[in-house]
DNA sequence: ACTAGGAACCGTAACGGTTCAGAACATGTT
DNA sequence: AACATGTTCTGAACCGTTACGGTTCCTAGT
């Protein structure tokens, strides 16, 4: 299992073609295209490039020449060791992952992390494209991509007009939900949602902080609750909304424990993900409350801990947003990237699960015939 | 949030110097050393640049002129769909991205499918170095890896004389499992294990299988196993070793079903993984054998779910070893790459940990005395 | 007035390939 | 014999950048 021994100086493919008295263009042949050369100067080619440790081809310069680095970069501001622990955002990179090794293209990892201003990374990167995972509004990591000469697909958020996107429809998804809580009867209710903007702050989230939200995610959320609610009603600034810096389930529990501590009348816990909603429920169980029967607890992503947990949330399939990031940004017949005009939107089915968190609330009857 | 117009032709760094009539140096320093020119002539290329929609210099070309791709690759020849969902496997992801970032350097994902023998992906991969992640001795694509001038590191396996590892002691690990169970009583055991050869065998692994494995690490699992049972006076030949292609929870279950449906005097399984140890939990309790008063069941790697489980199972710390590896791989100080002498073995601490599996065997007392 | 030393900028030579339009020669066709 | 058709190989241009080793100019010191 010896290695080549290295010689002095690496060898390349011109010291090789001098070795052999013949032009770099055969050498190259010899790798790239062999019916463009005899078997025989083939063989030789390829035997005298093992005797001189000759690796093949250098992928760099290979790339400088023919513009394509058979990579794409995948931008995730979060931390790593976040994003390899959220399912959502593990089905995602699957997917993507999936997608470009079929087409025989590397994902790579770009360093980006959140508070990181430096964006020498995303200049760096050798990559022929870009995805962009639900990053704030105003990363400055997105802006330095999108500055690169090279096709880009985002996925979620945030939404921008001349860029490909991939991702659900968010409000239609929340429309749902809100109208089936509403159904149920559900008048009183309190949300908990993930981080409203680069700025921590661990709790109640006021009106404008929730409209002027940099994820444009969240924002479509919970300004698509409150046009539903007060579709029926309801005063949306009377809502208490809980929001949370990280998104783990014991922050969706002190979140759940904020909110009901301030707000015992709520019947219904909105929450904008899975995560934070299984958190809740840790929350809610241990202070004895039981779901549904005393309050109802919604979710949303439909990752697959939900569905064990029984949750009721609006599923979205994570995994084939990033097979369908992955398909776009390597789609062969639109490589008129950077075409305003060619803006491709793909908008992903949800569906609505009604699980066993959801029932309506114990004073239900007074609201079935009217507020 | 308008992107550059890209007229005509992209910019370059020679046509913007020749724009301002300054060289190409100069325009190279005003991105790279701020300090070699003056502010006043760096905020002018700066300003043309943009009006140029010069994006700034090509990742590609200074690539091949730096000799730094900014990126380590990842060889993980195994379907990604699984690697995405084995904790182990991505414990050691995080890890290795963890150590990446640290150091503002990429990581890519090299497709690799399993039964692929084009290892073209791996020529092609434009970076500085490879991490190789638990794969076959034999396996085309790690070839490929070895021949490419840059550094590697292997995690776990194979184990290869002048190439860096990173990984645990394996033998040490299971000795000391395997003298648990001894110690406890048992002496009728029967082991699953992961796939040992790239050609599928689901069923019973014959003890020259199991010797010919062309995995390093079920190999050693497998051979240190019959060293200690066979110094207590088991004879080898006669237990049974369930081999699975796929490493599932389901597969598990089926391989325990396959064992106890042919060997039911069995009162331990050993599994070469905490997967396949917590699905032959599930078969054994499905049949209503309790476990560990009817039988004892151990796993290996010791993941979240185990310790949730209360598996009896040895511990490595999966972080660790990406972390090492990625740290190992971009190690200033030992830039003599490719120097064999220079081999870095780095061993792991395991731990073994016993939990609510394992327990004597019924008929324990009579081999507390002596076989 | 002379010079040492630093700041600002530049010219050249790689870096290691791929590509394309032909050249040279052999073979088949009419 | 003239011409079309392949096959095999070559020369030169090009990809976009940075490393290296300068040169030029200005200022301060003596």
């Amino acid at each position: 299992m010896g290695r080549p021994i290295r010689t002095r100086r690496q060898a390349t493919l011109a010291s090789l073609a001098a070795e052999l008295g013949v032009s770099r263009t055969t050498v190259s042949n010899a790798y790239n295209r062999p019916d463009q050369l005899s078997p025989e100067l083939r063989k030789r080619v390829l035997d005298t490039a093992r005797q001189l440790g000759y690796p093949g081809p250098d992928p760099v310069a290979r790339s400088l020449r023919t513009r394509k680095a058979g990579a794409i970069g995948l931008l995730l501001t979060e931390n790593l060791s976040y994003a390899f622990r959220d399912p959502a955002a593990l089905g995602v990179l699957e997917g993507l992952a999936l997608a470009c090794e079929d087409a025989g293209v590397g994902v790579q990892l770009v360093p980006a992390r959140p508070g990181e201003e430096d964006v020498a990374t995303v200049h760096r990167a050798g990559v022929d494209g870009f995805v962009v995972y639900s990053v704030p509004d105003d990363d400055p990591h997105l802006n330095a991509v999108l500055q690169r000469p090279v096709p880009t697909v985002i996925i979620d958020q945030p939404v921008l007009s001349g860029v490909d996107r991939v991702g659900p429809d968010d409000a239609a998804a929340m429309t749902t939900l809100a109208y089936h809580l509403i159904e149920l009867g559900h008048r009183e209710v309190g949300v908990l949602c993930m981080r409203l903007a680069r700025d921590r702050n661990d709790g109640f989230a006021a009106r404008e902080r929730q409209e002027k939200a940099h994820y444009h995610v969240q924002r479509t959320r919970l300004t698509t609750l409150a046009e539903s609610f007060e579709a029926v009603g309801v005063d949306w600034s009377t809502v208490p909304v809980v929001e949370r810096f990280e998104h783990t389930l014991d922050e969706g529990a002190s979140a759940a424990r904020q909110m009901l501590d301030a707000n015992p009348q709520v019947t219904a816990i909105i929450c904008t993900s899975d995560i934070l909603a299984l958190g809740a429920l840790n929350e809610v169980r241990r202070r004895g409350l039981r779901v549904p029967a005393d309050i109802t607890i919604t979710g949303f992503d439909g990752i697959s801990d939900a569905e064990r947990a029984e949750l009721t949330t609006v599923y979205q399939p994570v995994r084939e947003k990033g097979r369908s990031a992955g398909n776009l940004l390597l789609d062969p017949t639109r490589r008129g990237q950077g075409n305003p005009v060619n803006q491709q939107v793909i908008t992903l089915e949800t569906e609505l699960r009604i699980g066993k968190t959801s029932a309506p609330p114990r004073t239900a009857e007074q609201h079935w015939f009217g507020p």
